[in-house]
DNA sequence: GCAAAAATCTAACAAACGTTCGATGGAAAT
DNA sequence: ATTTCCATCGAACGTTTGTTAGATTTTTGC
């Protein structure tokens, strides 16, 4: 059985599939985000999406393609906003600059894309290890992303020589990524948590010092 | 102190009773640990247990009473060793001295208790509000034992006074419960992490200042 | 040692799970 | 108007779930 030799290797689909699929990603991220993984089952998602569990599987392969899915999505979201915005900043920025800008880039792709993010983050250490290939990948990349502006940081003298980058950036995205446990966007602007997680980071909250 | 005529009106229970009802616990915050709530099955937990799934029920009146019973020993885990820590303060100890003392005490309770602070982390906002009843209860109690804290030191100037201490604790809090998710002990002692945390709260991560 | 109580096992239950598949409706193409 | 294909439905499947209850084993008190 091979492949025929036409162009579109995936076959074309409508537009109301796209939006389906749309809707049944957007339904499962927000049930993932609120019951985990093992909770989270087709009926419920079908139910939220407003179709069948069984029309499910016109989209999707099996559930575990829609959680690789999902996870895929809220890394990619962030990931994908933090380098834009580092691409946009001027060559010559400084260390502290690009510092700055990622984390509010963090901050704000987290926080807007909340159930896919949300979903990922929750999920991430719930799954077995075959059930999210692609997004693993993503996060490796997302990671050495960070600990390369880190030690690159820290080499130019930017960052303080006595400090370990291997435990300074899990403490730092840790804080970060936790903030969708309790961030209320009723309440403060995401620009209000960025701004005091980046004056924090570099002054400490000790006074005058 | 001497002992009644066992009037027990709880049915006094034998001795292997406590010691099954620690292995289920244990079990149950292992399996929770690592899949969350609704992956972890009665009977997975009986299989690491090493009893039936039907005997879990001579000891819990439900699956869900297990989930509370674990949680509350993970946060209280957390609580009481940082209310033990800074008991044994000297009374005049500084703002500073406290902070760090319950810094490194929270990191040391949540990382030696592992499997039960981070099935309690993850599985938190997982489970309906109903089966989490007592661990809720201590967890805000710990979170105000946080806030007063930052908010005294705040008052006496320990603290910088431009930080809002509604969004330093969650930030600072998030850190340190992240921890769990990659804190290797075969790699680093919990006391560098500790130290390093500490010391970037204080002084930022920025050279000199 | 023996009877009573405590603890566990075994087997089953209804419900809910992920998944499959033929039937069916609707929209686009002819 | 008819054909074609995309998208969904509806019902069923085999498994696994939490839970129950009676039989059975193990421990304890005398």
């Amino acid at each position: 059985m091979s492949e025929p030799a036409t162009p579109a290797s995936v076959p074309r689909r409508g537009r109301k599939s796209e939006m389906s699929r749309g809707q049944i990603l957007d339904a499962a991220a927000r049930m993932l985000r609120r019951q985990g993984y093992g909770s989270t089952t087709l009926r419920s998602i079908a139910e939220v999406a407003g179709i069948q569990a069984g029309s499910i599987y016109y989209h999707f392969a099996s559930k575990d393609e829609i959680m690789d899915a999902v996870m895929e999505r809220g890394v990619r979201a962030v990931i994908d906003a933090v380098r834009e915005a580092l691409d946009t900043l001027p060559n010559d920025a400084s260390h502290q600059r690009r510092i700055e800008t990622a984390v509010g880039a963090h901050l704000q792709a987290l926080l807007s894309h909340g159930d896919y993010t949300s979903a990922s983050i929750r999920t991430y250490g719930e799954v077995p290890v075959a059930f999210k290939q692609k997004s693993l990948q993503l996060q490796q990349t997302y990671v050495a992303l960070w600990q390369d502006m880190l030690a690159a940081a820290q080499a130019d003298g930017a960052i303080r020589q006595d400090l370990d980058p291997h435990i300074l950036r899990p403490l730092l995205l840790g804080s970060l990524n936790w903030t969708v446990e309790w961030y209320d966007p009723n309440q403060r602007p995401v620009e209000d948590i960025a701004a005091q997680a980046v004056d924090m980071l570099f002054h400490g909250i000790l006074p005058d010092s």
